[in-house]
DNA sequence: CGCAGTCTAGCAC
DNA sequence: GTGCTAGACTGCG
């Protein structure tokens, strides 16, 4: 529909960030073109490519986890298992972890 | 803390 | 099909 073009360009930017690393909902919102940051956080919300969007590696511009679908704690795990460390649902380091486009 | 800007998805009519 | 509400955001006052 003429909806899928924003989510595709949400999921194609957010499947290019690396491992081990990780990126903002604003960054990610003007790579795509757009200011509609609480779109783009739908968009990877309700992402029917859950395993091909990695929508644990955005967050918010403070570096901090705040939503989930699968939960906070399982999001921070993933992130750690890729060699980010969390620290009260926070990235640590994440100024230095953050993919700029 | 509260409001405005921007976009999608869901529900109501 | 059109309209309103809510939401994983951000920036400013």
């Amino acid at each position: 529909m003429h909806s899928g073009s924003f989510n595709q360009k949400i999921w194609q930017l957010a499947k290019k960030i690396p491992k081990g690393r990780v990126t903002t909902y604003k960054i990610l919102a003007e790579a795509a073109g757009t200011k509609a940051y609480r779109a783009v956080g739908q968009a990877l919300n309700k992402n029917p490519y859950a395993p091909v969007v990695p929508c644990h590696r955005v967050v918010n511009s403070k570096g901090q986890l705040h939503g989930y679908a699968h939960g906070l704690k399982k999001k921070a795990e993933l992130l750690r298992n890729e060699g980010i460390k969390i620290k009260n649902n926070k990235i640590v380091g994440f100024e230095k972890l953050v993919y700029l486009y």
